[in-house]
DNA sequence: AATCCGGGGCA
DNA sequence: TGCCCAGGATT
């Protein structure tokens, strides 16, 4: 970059990528369905966490016609646990968009176009599946690039991120941007880690100016309280010969749309409570809920909610809320929610 | 430019 | 407990 130039920058990862990087399935293929189905999954979620998600969702929806002639509930229900749904929602509506159109998109432009892929996720498919230069810039990019330059700039400000944007590509590796990208990332999620980055072991130390400057594990900057709300509210258990009491929200719900959930002790006017189950904690964004579990019995189903078995509830997309108030129990016979 | 959207894993 | 994660859409 400065002192060598950004070709022996590229050489050193590059080669350090090919000796060290995981072994993550998304890397076993060439397939631009698969890389676009890992990097929707790979937004704001750590890569151990979508593997088992990322296996089970292409056996189910092994290619781009498959996902396009899905229900979406059923496509929901793969995504259950995953959270962000509007991803899944956005990704069969571009798998509808891609066979209408009669393929899949292969440069920057027109895959931006499509819901759910931003700036991000149109240069990481252009790359990744079809090798054109197209930088990335994730979360981890932003801090390997605010250490390598010693730049204590706001990485939430966009200014900062045009900047940045500029910065990777000047970097990039035109012979290979897909294996550049990648290991920028690899990098950033195995070495240049956000708290003790492992300097010891980066392939790029020499070109580190907050390495050399002490200042690493105070970068990047990013400003942005953000307080976090504290909700508590109670949950009702209402069961009645094996089936359980369970409501949808409706499809124009801001979150969550369509998922079932467990009512609330004041949906449902009329019940009788019995003993509490417990309580757990659960947080949606900044958002922390502190939910109170208790049973209760109610003669018949309010508006809007309906009777569900055990094996109902497996076909459903399900909150994980209503997940975690079901495991504080033994209902329903022989139902082990997934989590 | 600010907010919202899930959920888990980590120190 | 707070922060971060292969971000994007909406306002």
């Amino acid at each position: 970059m400065r002192r060598r130039g950004a070709r022996n920058f590229a050489a050193r990862l590059l080669a350090w990528y090919a000796r060290q990087q995981r072994d993550l399935p998304w890397r076993r293929t060439r397939d631009p369905y698969r890389i676009w189905v890992s990097e929707i999954m790979l937004q704001q979620t750590r890569a151990q966490a979508v593997i088992p998600y990322y296996e089970r969702f292409l056996s189910r929806f092994p290619t781009v016609a498959a996902l396009a002639e899905a229900a979406e509930s059923d496509v929901l229900a793969a995504w259950s646990g995953l959270g962000y749904y509007s991803r899944a929602r956005n990704l069969q509506k571009a798998a509808r968009a891609i066979v209408a159109a009669g393929g899949f998109p292969r440069d920057y432009e027109a895959l931006r176009r499509l819901p759910g892929i931003g700036p991000y996720t149109a240069a990481a498919i252009a790359s990744i599946a079809f090798g054109q230069p197209h930088a990335v810039l994730d979360g981890n990019v932003l801090r390997v690039l605010a250490r390598l330059e010693n730049d204590p700039a706001d990485i939430a400000s966009s200014r900062t991120r045009a900047r940045f944007q500029q910065m990777a590509g000047r970097l990039l590796e035109p012979k290979d941007p897909a294996a550049f990208n990648q290991a920028m990332m690899e990098l950033g999620a195995t070495v240049c880690l956000p708290r003790a980055p492992r300097c010891l072991l980066c392939p790029v130390a020499q070109d580190c100016r907050a390495l050399a400057a002490g200042t690493a594990e105070q970068l990047p900057v990013k400003l942005r309280p953000g307080r976090q709300e504290r909700i508590e509210q109670t949950l009702v258990r209402v069961e009645k010969r094996g089936r359980l009491l369970l409501r949808q929200r409706p499809a124009d719900a801001g979150r969550m749309a369509g998922f079932w959930e467990l009512p609330a002790v004041e949906d449902l006017p009329g019940v009788r409570l019995n003993g509490a189950l417990g309580s757990f904690r659960h947080t949606i964004t900044r958002h922390l809920y502190v939910f109170t579990v208790r049973s209760g019995t109610l003669a018949r189903a309010p508006r809007g909610f309906r009777w569900l078995s055990g094996a109902e509830l497996g076909a459903l997309p399900l909150s994980t809320a209503a997940r975690k108030a079901l495991r504080l129990g033994n209902f329903p016979q022989g139902f082990v929610p997934k989590l």
